[in-house]
Formats: structure tokens, C-alpha cells, sequence
RNA sequence: GCGGACGUGGUGGAAUUGGUAGACACGCCAGACUUAGGAUCUGGUGCCGCAAGGUGUGAAGGUUCAAGUCCUUUCGUCCGUACCA
């Protein structure tokens, strides 16, 4: 019989699902496992990241299963966003009509690889049932204030009417319509993730060896938490007056007190109030006004990049420690955003404060010593830093800060880059914000027992505006709180947000989703997820909102668990002619296809032998020939096996090349535990394999043989479900696809072992010794077969490495 | 700029605590079986050299009996980030 994928993946898929072999028990007494692969976007089907990466999850999953764990490993559909939007207005077809006949094609796509996923658990966020229960999280999380809505600016397409994402914005225009992007103005509902930036940094430090080095680095410097000095600049008696009284002081924030005797000027944002009310009152030249009124119009994304830039506004503050007059310039590397919007300035030891002091020939002051140029930036002692100077940067930093605190002239602060997320969407195809406006009571949260607040049906998508605004009925409502005439929230959330807690809902029974959001035991039970695995895209994003959601859902009660990912694997990209496959580039391979050529067994030994999960995947078709003919090999071989059951075998009664081949079967079992738990280097696990193969090819005995499959199969069923439990059906009843295999130490035992001889550390030569030869025996044995090299040398050192080598150390006589 | 990761044959990649570099696979070469083969099997394959031997992990130093592995410097590639005061 000679093997034919199609027909024993197809009949072990079956008897799988026969069986509901994957459903995790709901006995919690049971050690458990918790492995999720990052859930699918249903764009329409799947491609070869996703074989990566659900080929890891698996194997992980088959693996813990074998070893008697109660396992989870679902999966699900991340089904709301813009690609649905998308296809509708391109196909007329309604979103969610495209969205749920992509994800009966996909699972159909997955099931094909044979990946042992929970059946029961799966969900699409966008099911109603998902929606009802995010929607009261986020009214509970709006009733601690941690959900607030607020005015800010924001990319504005007028054409598209529209707000843009940042990514959405292509050279300052609309990615769709091409027209120029605005800033504007724009009430938006945001989570003040920043309230827990302190927690989020800190447990970084847990995850520590479990995670990526460069995913945590990442995410610190994304939180960028820093400590320094926010102080308030007093504005001069005439600057107060030019203002009309409307001002009286800012604050300005540095991380660099201890340079404070050298600032020479101090710059606003354009955007900073006291900007606004100088252009707005004509107290500025009117050409400078127009200026800054086009430096404030200017994306995020090409102010970053313009250069330097700023006027000065003609009014000046009083320096807090040496009552000087300090000239006030607004400038365009000034962020709004950040530590008020306004900073001194010490060009002395600031790049950017040095580039612009330059630029507009502002005064510079020296009040570090150290470096030969300036700027200097880095620390040194104090100079002309009134009663500080003398001390070292460090100390005066705190002493200064302690100074200004004591006088009530300011005060020791943190600060942070993480801005507070926002997650409203001028979408359709989201889950709709729960709120309701009253003309009466404000903003006010729709009642739970009224959730889900779903979306209407009867809408005609046309990529202009949002359909739930321009909807005849469906905005209209009553007020949840005076039962009078309202109007609906027409913004639905970020698709960020089902993925932030959808790891969390997979704990839950089935049986309870309509009771309960989170269920506190089955959470208890399950979480945290074992293993994560994903793509290194979701570095920040995804993975900053998820570890958020799960802090502040256990916060609300719903669980006691502080990070949602024990361990995170981040899979390496697949590449065709060393670029990502894309369908623009026309260099993809297409999943089904290769099943249908080779078999799921073959693709998914493939994805895990041609590189170790977290490198960069190049695709190689004689590589996947390569192992579909290892598969056919192993298939071939099965004939050799006699016997049902693991041998037991007499190791002193066997030939070289039996007792060889012997070694090799249980150095790859040996190897398998750290692969599967550690290192996840299923290259080599399989590479073990085949050396095993190869090496039981060179011997005759039906026992080895024996046992060699019996073990092989163990180790490659979590890689190659299909062909391994076919076999071993055969061979041995499955017998041996579950429990583990003890390693036998004896047929690592030697009766020879060849030694490498070594001079000055140069490899020379090679002996074949006993193995229980004494020291002195290997040293004459390696001196005679080395007696070419020693000639006219004496050996000052001899090292004998047992099992290894020999290095005798010479010089000349 | 800053932060991180990585440089090993023609290719993908192996190599516990420093201990015979190149496992395994692809490709290539030769042979066998074949009408034929892009099927299968056997053998070979880092580079230079007929050989003996030499040489070899981006480069240059260093530590060590011994370095792909540790240290210093340097070059290159990839990824992330972008004026965060």
C-alpha cells in the first residue's frame, strides 16, 4: 500500500470528530494547559502565516494532551472591521453576509490541516452574544470612570466624512479618497489606559524569559515612562496684560532639572491655549499667525518629519529660581500631547533646544561642565547653577526638584508616552458604544437587561459616513434614565477591543455563554494561556490592550488574574524570494492547493522542519517535497514492525548498527521534552527523527525496528496527527500515542568511544578506545597515533576531555 | 538618531556548561534500475589541493590547553521607533 494523504487525513479528521477527541474536560481537578494561537482575521481564506502559526499552537496542544493534560486549544473569529465594509461596497454584499460565509470557508480550510481545536468554544466577535457582554464591560468600566468621552483632534477625510486612523493617513491624504486629511475636532470616547501604565510596566518585568526580549523592550519604550520635574513658568506683569488677564502662568515638564540654570528661552506648542488666544485676538503679526495656523494644521506624521520651525510670541516668563525674564517662542517640535505642551528650553544641553537656538540665534548657556561641544547632553557637575553648583548632575536633580517642592515652585512627576486609547470608529461593522444622549441627563449608558445594543440589518454601505447615523430609525431611542426621547451613540469600538478579552471568554463553559461574560472558576481554572503564539506585528497593539483589558476586567471582578499570557512565542514571517508572500506581489502559495498536492501531514512538517518557529520561513517547494518524502519513507517502513507493543529488547545480543540505531530512536525522545516545553526547535526534533530513521535503514532487527516506530510516532504525532495515528492504529493500536516513553540510559552505553586527538588544539587525528580505558591508556594510545605531529616536541600539558578529546599541548624541544 | 535581533557551505539550517564545525534537509555530482524520467535506490559533496596537507563560522584583536560559543573594536543586514523635553 503506498501512501495517499487524502484518504487517511480525511478518515482520521472524521474519526476525531467522531470522537470530540479536542474538547477540553470540565473536570478542574485535572492539570490543565491553556495553548492559543493568535484567532484569525476572516478575511476570506487562510494563508501561510496562518499554517505557521496554528502548525505551532497544534503541536504544542497534541503534545500536553499526550502527556495527560487537560487541554484548551480554541479558536475563533476576530470578525468585525474594515475589510467587510470594504467588500460590501465592492461586492454589494452585506457585511456580515460576507464576514460569515468567509468563516464557514476558512473553518473548512482549517479542519483540512487537521488542527485539534475545540469545536464547542468557537465564537465570532461579532456574534451578538459577544457584543452583549463587551458592551456591559465597557458600561462598567464607563461607571469608574475608566471609559470617558472626550474632544480632541483627530485626522478628519471630509470627503469620506470620516475620521482616519493615524495608519489610515497616506502623505497627508485620505488612503481611499486621496483628498488632503484634516485636523479636527472631534468628541471621541477613550480608556484611560494611562491609569494603569505603572502596572503595565511593572509586571514587564514578570514576564521576563517567558516572553520576547524585543516584545518587552517594545512595550516599554511604547509606555516610555519618565521621571522628572513639571514646574509652572509665571508669565511677566506686561505678558499678563498683552493677554488680557486670561493667563497667568503654564506648566512646563523636564527630566532634566538639574540643567535648569541654563534655560535661555521656553516654546508652547502651537496648539497651547495661549497660542490660540494670541492668534485669535490678532496680537501677533499676521503673517507669523499664518504660519502657525499651517504648522497646527500639519499631520502628526509631517510635522515629525519637517524641520525645526517657530516664532516668537512676544511675551516672556519669569525663571522660577533666578527671576530672570525668559523670552516665549512657540515651536513646532513641541508636542501638545505631552507634558503640557510646553517645555523650557536649555540649548546648552538639549539637542533639539540647541538645533532651534541656533536656527533663530537664541542665547545659549553653559551650565554643565564636560565635553569638549555642545551641546552636552549628558551628565556632569554643575557650573553657574547658583546654590547647586558643585553638586553632580544625579544629586542635583534631586535637590533641586526637593528645592522647588519645598518652596511650592513645583513639583517631582512622572510622565508617560502612552496616550489613552481611543476607541470609537465612525464605523458600521463594530460593536456599537452603549450609550445613549438625552438632551436631559447627558450622556447616559443603555440599561443591561436591554444589551446587546445590535446592529441594524437594513443598511446600504456606501463607504460614506456611517451608515448608524444616516440610518432612518435606529438612532432613535429612549433615555434610559428619564424614559424621554433620545438619540443613540452612533460610534461602534475598535476592533481592538474584542481581541483584548477574547482569550478570557474561551475559559467560559459553552453552556453558561448566555448567563455570563467571564465565568470567575472556569477562569481561575483555565487562565493564564500557557503558551501564546502570534505574529510579531501584535507586539504593542494587541498585546498592550489584551494585558489591559485582563488587568482592568479583573479589577471589575471577573477573574484574579494579572497577566493574560504566561508565555509568548512570536512566529517569524513567511517569505517567497526573500520577500513577504502578499497577493500584490503575486508571491503567495496557496494553502489549499498544497494540502491537496501533499496532505496537511506534509505542510505542517514543512512549516515546523525548514526553519525554528521564530525566524523568518522562506518557502522552498523541493523542500516540501523533501518532506513529503520523508513521509512516504516512514509510511514505507511500517512494514519492518513486528510486534504490538514497545519490545523489550537485549541490548548486549545486538550488532553495531542495531545498538546504533538504538541510540539515535531515544536521543530524539530525549530531545523531544525540551523541544515541545522549551525551545520549541522542532527542526531539530525532526531532523532527530530522520537521523533515526536513517540509522534503523542500516540495521535488520525487527525488535529495534519495533521500537523505533513505536517511539517515532510517538514523538511526530503532534507534528504529523494524520499519518502517525493511521500507523500507528496499525501497528500498535494507538497504544503508543498516549502517556510518555521512559528514556533507557543503557543504550547510550558504549562499549568503544572514538576520541579526537588534538595538538595545541589542532585537530590531528582520531582514536578508538574501550569506554572504560583508563587515562593513562588513552594518553599512550593518542601519543602513538600522534606521534607524526610530536616529533622533536616536548608536551608540556596533556588534557583528556572523556568521551570527547584529547589535546596534548607541545613545544619544540 | 535611539532601541532590539542577527551574520556559519550553493540554499534552509545543526552544534548542552567553551571541547572533533557544517547534523538533518534542499540543491548539485556520479552510479543503479528504467523505453524514459522531474519516480525510486546507492554513494559523494565547506573551500584550496592529485595527494600529503592547508584553510574555514562577516572583519580585526584579546582571554583560554581549547572559541561559532566569552571579551573589546569594527563592518553589514533585518526589525521596531521617531523631536516624549
Amino acid at each position: 500500500m503506498s501512501y495517499t494523504p487524502s484518504e487517511i487525513e480525511t478518515k482520521w479528521q472524521n474519526i476525531w470528530d467522531d470522537e470530540a477527541a479536542f474538547e477540553p474536560s470540565s473536570d478542574h481537578t485535572l492539570p490543565k494547559k491553556y495553548i492559543l494561537s493568535m484567532f484569525p482575521y476572516p478575511s476570506g481564506r487562510i494563508h501561510m502565516g496562518h499554517v505557521r502559526n496554528y502548525a505551532i499552537g497544534d503541536a504544542l496542544a497534541r503534545y500536553y494532551r499526550k502527556q495527560g493534560y487537560n487541554v484548551l486549544h480554541p479558536i475563533g473569529w476576530d470578525s468585525f472591521g474594515m475589510p467587510a465594509e470594504n467588500a460590501a461596497i465592492k461586492h454589494k454584499l452585506h457585511p456580515r453576509t460576507w464576514t460569515y460565509e468567509n468563516i464557514d470557508y476558512m473553518r473548512k480550510e482549517l479542519s483540512a490541516l487537521g488542527l485539534s481545536f475545540s469545536r464547542t468554544r468557537e465564537f465570532a466577535t461579532s456574534d451578538e452574544l459577544y457584543t452583549r457582554w463587551e458592551q456591559q464591560f465597557i458600561i462598567e468600566m464607563y461607571e469608574k470612570g475608566l471609559l470617558y468621552r472626550e474632544s480632541t483632534t483627530v485626522n478628519w477625510c471630509e470627503s469620506c466624512h470620516t475620521v482616519l486612523a493615524n495608519e489610515q493617513v497616506e502623505e497627508g491624504c485620505c488612503w481611499r479618497c486621496d483628498n488632503p486629511v484634516e485636523q479636527k475636532e472631534m468628541p471621541g470616547y477613550y480608556l484611560d489606559i494611562v491609569r494603569y501604565a505603572d502596572e503595565l510596566l511593572d509586571d514587564l518585568d514578570t514576564l521576563e524569559g517567558k516572553w520576547p526580549s524585543q516584545v518587552l523592550t517594545m512595550q516599554r519604550n511604547w509606555i516610555g515612562k519618565s521621571r522628572g520635574l513639571a514646574f509652572d513658568f509665571v508669565l511677566s506683569k506686561q505678558s499678563r496684560e498683552l493677554l488680557g488677564g486670561h493667563f497667568e502662568r503654564y506648566e512646563v515638564f523636564t527630566t532634566r532639572p538639574d540643567t535648569i540654570y541654563g534655560v535661555t528661552y521656553s516654546a508652547l506648542a502651537p496648539e497651547h491655549p495661549i497660542v490660540t488666544y494670541l492668534i485669535e485676538h490678532r496680537l501677533l503679526p499676521a503673517k507669523t499667525a499664518e504660519k502657525i495656523t499651517a504648522m497646527v494644521n500639519m499631520s502628526e506624521r509631517d510635522r515629525a518629519q519637517a524641520d525645526k520651525e517657530g516664532y516668537p510670541l512676544g511675551i516672556t516668563v519669569v525663571h522660577p529660581l533666578t527671576g530672570e525674564e525668559v523670552p516665549v517662542w512657540t515651536a513646532n517640535f513641541v508636542l501638545a500631547s505631552y507634558g503640557g505642551g510646553a517645555v523650557m528650553a536649555v540649548p546648552a544641553h538639549d539637542e533639539r533646544d540647541f538645533e532651534f537656538a541656533t536656527q533663530y540665534d537664541l542665547p545659549i548657556r553653559r551650565v554643565i561642565d564636560g565635553g569638549k561641544e555642545l551641546p552636552f547632553t549628558t551628565d556632569g557637575v554643575l557650573i553657574d547653577s547658583g546654590e547647586f553648583t558643585g553638586q553632580k548632575s544625579a544629586e542635583a536633580r534631586a535637590a533641586i526638584i526637593a528645592h522647588m517642592e519645598a518652596k511650592g515652585l513645583g513639583k517631582g512627576t512622572t510622565n508617560y508616552k502612552l496616550r489613552n486609547w481611543g476607541v470609537s470608529r465612525q464605523r458600521y461593522w463594530g460593536a456599537p458604544l452603549p450609550f445613549v444622549h438625552c438632551p436631559s441627563c447627558g450622556l447616559v449608558p443603555e440599561k443591561i437587561e436591554n444589551l446587546p445594543v445590535a446592529l441594524p440589518e437594513d443598511v446600504e454601505i456606501t463607504g460614506e459616513g456611517n451608515p448608524l447615523e444616516s440610518h432612518p430609525t435606529w438612532k432613535h431611542c429612549t433615555c434610559p434614565s428619564c424614559g424621554g426621547e433620545a438619540t443613540r451613540e452612533t460610534d461602534t469600538m475598535d476592533t481592538f477591543v474584542q481581541s483584548s478579552w477574547y482569550q478570557l471568554r474561551y475559559t467560559l463553559n459553552p453552556a453558561k455563554w448566555e448567563q455570563e461574560g467571564i465565568d470567575r472558576e472556569d477562569a481561575a481554572y483555565w487562565m493564564n494561556v500557557d503558551q501564546y503564539i502570534g505574529g510579531i506585528e501584535h507586539a504593542i497593539l494587541h498585546l498592550l490592550y489584551a494585558r489591559f483589558f485582563t488587568k482592568v476586567l479583573r479589577d471589575l471582578g471577573y477573574h484574579d488574574t494579572d497577566e493574560p499570557f504566561e508565555r509568548l512565542l512570536t512566529q517569524g514571517m513567511v517569505l517567497m524570494d526573500g520577500a513577504k508572500m502578499s497577493k500584490s506581489k503575486g508571491n503567495t502559495v496557496d494553502p489549499d492547493a498544497l494540502v491537496q498536492k501533499y496532505g496537511a501531514d506534509t505542510a505542517r512538517l514543512f512549516t515546523l522542519f525548514a526553519a525554528p518557529p521564530q525566524k523568518e520561513l522562506e518557502w522552498n517547494e523541493s523542500g516540501v517535497e523533501g518532506a513529503f518524502r520523508f513521509l512516504k519513507k516512514l509510511y514505507d517502513r511500517a512494514e519492518k514492525v513486528t510486534e504490538r507493543t514497545l519490545p523489550t529488547i537485549d541490548q548486549g545480543a545486538l550488532d553495531e548498527a542495531s545498538k546504533y540505531a538504538r541510540a539515535k530512536v531515544y536521543e530524539a525522545l530525549q530531545r523531544s521534552r525540551d523541544v515541545y516545553e522549551k525551545t520549541f526547535a522542532f527542526n531539530t526534533l525532526i531532523a532527530a527523527c530522520m537521523e533515526a530513521i536513517n540509522a534503523l535503514d542500516k540495521q535488520e532487527d525487527d525488535a529495534v525496528w519495533s521500537e523505533g516506530m513505536y517511539i517515532i510516532l510517538h514523538l511526530l504525532e503532534p507534528i504529523v496527527p494524520h499519518i502517525a495515528s493511521e500507523l500507528s492504529e496499525r501497528l500498535f493500536d494507538r497504544i503508543n500515542l498516549s502517556g510518555s516513553i521512559p528514556v533507557l540510559n543503557e543504550v547510550f552505553v558504549q562499549d568503544s568511544v572514538t576520541l579526537a586527538v588534538t595538538i595545541n588544539g589542532k585537530r590531528r587525528t582520531e582514536i578508538t578506545l574501550p569506554a572504560d580505558a583508563d587515562k593513562e591508556t588513552i594518553l599512550a594510545t593518542a601519543k602513538e597515533a600522534g606521534a607524526k605531529w610530536l616529533e622533536g616536541m616536548a608536551i608540556i600539558k596533556e588534557i583528556v576531555v572523556p568521551g570527547k578529546l584529547v589535546n596534548l599541548v607541545v613545544k619544540p624541544s
